[in-house]
DNA sequence: CAATTTAAGACAACCGGTCGTATTATAATT
DNA sequence: AATTATAATACGACCGGTTGTCTTAAATTG
């Protein structure tokens, strides 16, 4: 067997202390979450967690991309089904995104919001790994508005780049709302303002 | 001197650390910040904290309300100012905060936006506290929305309060782009977009 | 057996919070 | 008005626990 392609036990380990990473992380932020707790969970010893990472900051920045990547792929799959236009692709995905969101019961909202917030200026590891996760995730949005003007579903006076800004920009702002509030409304009315109002033609 | 407008030691002490509270919680986030650094900060010592505030959690809610109120009084003086219609005020009032916001090479964004992400649904305290801030703050908008819709300058289809919320909301989520881009870019576009355009009739 | 990976525990620094006790201010009593 | 009694505030040492990181030895591997 390949040595690039055969699953170690270390590979497994990685990913179970990125898989509990990414749930606390989200739930109690970077600073609120201690590295002991992450791998007491996933009942690794401590002096284990530097043969996988380089320090605390570093793991940081690989969660949030191990945590953007299955989004990526989520919306991907939504662009990619031929039975829906690419606005009601997107519409489709961002529902999904809010049943889970309440059934959540509005704990935890977006991994990147909440560390863009709290450590987005503080530490340039993890600043430049949120830049190329919003990046990656704005292309993706940015692509199928493009494919939906093309449709004629969306307004073409208006760049696909700069809509898919404005809606990650409100989507993350409503997220911190809906977190407080405990209330679907503002990611509700984010969805129904921009997709269904002001990006129309 | 009547003893309710007397100015104690106790109430200049309290004034200091909450201070520097707003500047340490910016920056650093909630859990990022020891109580030791922000009492070291402005001379007081670790014990006389706690004739101040209950705990870091009622001290966190405390330096919720003592953020916004400059925010709120700054808004209500350009609403108030007779030369500009409402929604010239709103506007100006925000090419204020991007001022501020590019003068500090966009570090820290805003408290509000930062402790939802962070603490907003781990500590009740703080929540509470994060709920009456944006609700007042939103309050203030809608009435400044609701006197722009009678001077015709704001469209009449949605209501002040939505679109109060919709701003809120978009621009929280613009000054966490800004924060890892350093870039005024998507604040400069929610106004435009919004404030110039969505909101118009 | 040599080389590399894993893990156990030590480490100093720091966390939020408590404690008893000075010090000061207010109230009560002579 | 002077003195005493009571309360409020100020303070720094200290608590148990946890932080992120490092050193070093054991286990595993080729």
């Amino acid at each position: 067997m390949r040595k690039s392609t055969k699953t170690t036990k270390k590979d497994f380990n990685k990913e179970n202390i990125l898989n509990q990473g990414v749930m606390m992380l989200m739930q109690q932020g970077y600073h609120g979450t201690g590295l002991q707790k992450i791998l007491d969970a996933v009942n690794i010893p401590k002096g284990s967690f530097y043969n996988y990472f380089e320090d605390k900051e570093h793991f940081g920045a690989e969660v949030i991309q191990y945590y953007i990547d299955p989004f990526l792929k989520q919306l991907a799959a939504h662009l990619s089904n031929s039975d829906t236009d690419a606005i009601g692709a997107i519409q489709c995905y961002f529902d999904e995104l809010i049943e889970e969101l309440v059934r959540n019961n509005f704990k935890g909202g977006c991994l990147l919001g909440n560390l863009m917030g709290e450590i987005g200026d503080t530490s340039d590891i993890c600043q430049e790994s949120l830049q190329t996760a919003v990046n990656r995730y704005r292309d993706l949005l940015q692509s199928g508005l493009k494919k939906a003007q093309d449709q004629g579903t969306v307004r073409k006076d208006k760049t696909a780049r700069s809509m898919a800004d404005l809606l990650i920009n409100t989507w993350q702002g409503a997220l911190l709302r809906a977190k407080i509030e405990k209330t679907s409304g503002p990611v509700l009315q984010c969805c129904q303002e921009l997709l269904g109002n002001y990006f129309r033609p």
